[in-house]
DNA sequence: ATAATTAAAGACAAAAATACCTTTAATTAG
DNA sequence: CTAATTAAAGGTATTTTTGTCTTTAATTAT
């Protein structure tokens, strides 16, 4: 379904979610593990999401690490797709045509069209904040831990 | 969503399903040529969909080429999935975790669960011959042409 | 000011997916 | 039987994705 980089990029900013604040910033260490993800790709990953502060914050130096505010929290889970560029996987045509397209539909177009909605609705309606405070009321899971 | 592999094997079989006939097979070069695929690629799924006559047949020589039985377009379109080993896209977590699984879900798990249904529904109960004759009909495409 | 800590940036490496190309085997037509 | 045609098989090449490593810049604590 999605690419790694994307998996990543939600787990990692639900994790962050769950845990930071503007006074408790969390190390790209700390994330990995949480997460289980490579650290050297997840730092790559980090980035886009901190790139214009679009998704997540950090700060260098000591004390340093990730951080998502109060506000950013209210966004659509669609922003980290967005911020990862992976936010057209949901107007592509399930077949591979170059255009997913009403006058030019593929065999599966129609059908694939309401399953389509419910994915884009999913990632419009669901914030970070609701995400993240379902992985916590509701012992939901971020990683791969046994 | 799909692998490039998966879309052209999918591609490919409705067009084998709309043409073909076991007296009217279709050579390689026609259908990479009918559905827009490399066809040194295409031929390596072909051979996946050809194995065990899983899903289509072939024969080699002249007037050979490739071709599916009535019996065969019957088949529920996840048989293209299976044969070329995409089957298990619906038995993964949309965040990537190792184990899709109700007892340690994600926190989409449950959001998630009746859209995964929906598509493993698409899937199962359109056969490859209604998803050709739909494209007969309601002149739907399964190629990129302009 | 200096040293320590942390992310940013960018180069590099490995793996996987995609695409291509050559040789072989099967089949058919003549 | 021979030549032509077509898919099968297997190797190679390219591209993309994933993952690693090193250097730089920012920040903090001492
Ligand atoms: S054209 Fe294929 S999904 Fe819309
Ligand atoms: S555990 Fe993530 S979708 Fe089921």
């Amino acid at each position: 379904m999605f690419s790694k980089a994307t998996e990543y990029a939600l787990r990692a900013t639900i994790y962050i979610a769950q845990k930071s604040s503007v006074v408790k910033k969390l190390s790209l260490s700390e994330i990995a593990k949480a997460i289980d993800s490579p650290p050297s790709f997840t730092a790559k990953i980090l980035q886009l999401l901190t790139k214009d502060n679009c998704v997540i914050h950090s700060v260098r130096g000591p004390n340093g690490g990730f951080y998502i505010t109060e506000s950013n929290k209210q966004l659509p889970l669609k922003k980290v797709l967005e911020a990862i560029n992976e936010n057209e996987l949901f107007d592509k045509c399930i077949l591979g045509l170059k255009k997913c397209s009403e006058t030019k539909p593929c065999p599966l177009h129609f059908q694939y069209k309401p399953i389509k909605q419910e994915l884009i609705h999913l990632f419009q309606t669901n914030t970070i904040q609701e995400l993240s405070e379902k992985a916590d009321n509701e012992s939901l899971f971020i990683n791969n831990a046994i």
